[in-house]
DNA sequence: GATAGAATTAAGCAGTGAGG
DNA sequence: CCTCACTGCTTAATTCTATC
């Protein structure tokens, strides 16, 4: 009955409940099957199933309750969020490292350089307990790397990569990539933060982690072919992405965003196969990358 | 590396209370 | 007023940690 026992149960747990209500036989029976699938030991009690059900509840935020009519167990709609996905993500992927965390040759994985996770618990502890951090930091359009010390608020994810939200030393607010810290030192030195910032609020309107306060945030149309509309169908470019003409030849979305740097190269990744069709201003930024392309300009 | 003691984890049981 | 989910408490077992 180790820690990682009863994370793999949590997780089977969730994953029944997200697939549909179950009752006590049902999670029995997956737990028994699950329990020949993996060797370990996950058949427990209703006692331990009601315990699950609280830790998961403050581990996951995932509220699953039982509901007299159906007789079933449910998730609460409203207290599931998407932000648990990556956490179900990451013990899944735990499940396939097994113990001893020895990749199996038959996996292939994207092959890149360390995009700076390692920093993520240190980060997420000072961003806890209100301490600085000073990092060393290299810069994209530099050699040399600079050391800074600030005041961590936050962490956020875009294009997997990571960024933790600061305030530097002179309460700027600043956004550094973690793949970029080549070292990290949890500082001694609590701080109060001079300003609360409502993160989700600040990133809505926002495609990417750059937010220049004063740019307004525009109605942004595309379209795209219909093959390239199934992909972004299954993966909206922005939470604000609504559909807006699914005919089977393109596929015409709607974002609510700022336009900025990060926006405007995604479009251009999607090559040919998009259509900028408004704002006006949208359309000239990209069509003028399109043209020093064609022209073999850079900038 | 072994061992003792501490800490964690789960099971069982009894009692409560909500829903029908 | 009956059923069954849920909770608190105790006990047993297992895992972790510190120490030698």
């Amino acid at each position: 009955m180790s820690k990682l026992e009863s994370l793999i149960r949590q997780t089977e747990i969730i994953k029944l409940a997200k697939r549909k209500p179950f009752d006590w036989e049902t999670l029995d029976d997956l737990l028994t099957r699950k329990e020949e699938e993996l060797d370990r030991k996950l058949r427990i009690s209703k006692r331990t199933f009601h315990r699950d059900l609280v830790d998961i509840a403050s581990l996951f935020g995932i509220q699953i309750s039982f509901d007299f009519k159906t007789a079933l167990y449910a998730i609460d709609p409203e207290s599931s969020s998407e932000q648990h996905e990556k956490l179900l993500e990451a013990f899944d992927m735990l499940q396939v490292f097994g113990p001893r965390g020895k990749t199996p040759p038959y996996l292939l994985f994207e092959e890149r350089k360390a995009i700076g996770t390692e920093y993520l618990s240190p980060i997420i502890h000072a961003i806890k307990v209100q301490k600085k951090i000073q990092i060393q930091y290299e810069k994209y359009w530099l050699w040399e790397s600079e050391q800074r010390i600030l005041k961590p608020l936050a962490l956020k994810e875009f294009k997997q990569r990571w960024y933790v939200l600061t305030l530097d030393e002179k309460d700027k607010f600043k956004v550094f990539g973690l793949d970029r810290i080549k070292e990290l030192q949890v500082l001694n030195e609590t701080f109060t933060p001079s300003k609360t910032i409502d993160f989700r609020a600040y990133f809505r309107d926002v495609f990417g982690i750059i937010n220049s306060e004063e740019s307004p945030v525009e109605e942004v149309i595309l379209t795209f072919t219909e093959f390239k509309g199934r992909y972004i169908k299954s993966l909206p470019l922005h939470p604000s992405q609504e559909i807006l003409l699914d005919d089977g030849q393109v596929l015409t979305i709607r974002l609510r965003v700022k336009i900025a740097y990060e926006l405007i190269a995604e479009i251009l990744s999607h090559g040919d196969e998009v259509r900028v069709d408004a704002p006006e201003r949208l359309k000239e930024l990209v069509r003028e990358k399109a043209e020093n392309i064609l022209h073999s300009i850079i900038k």
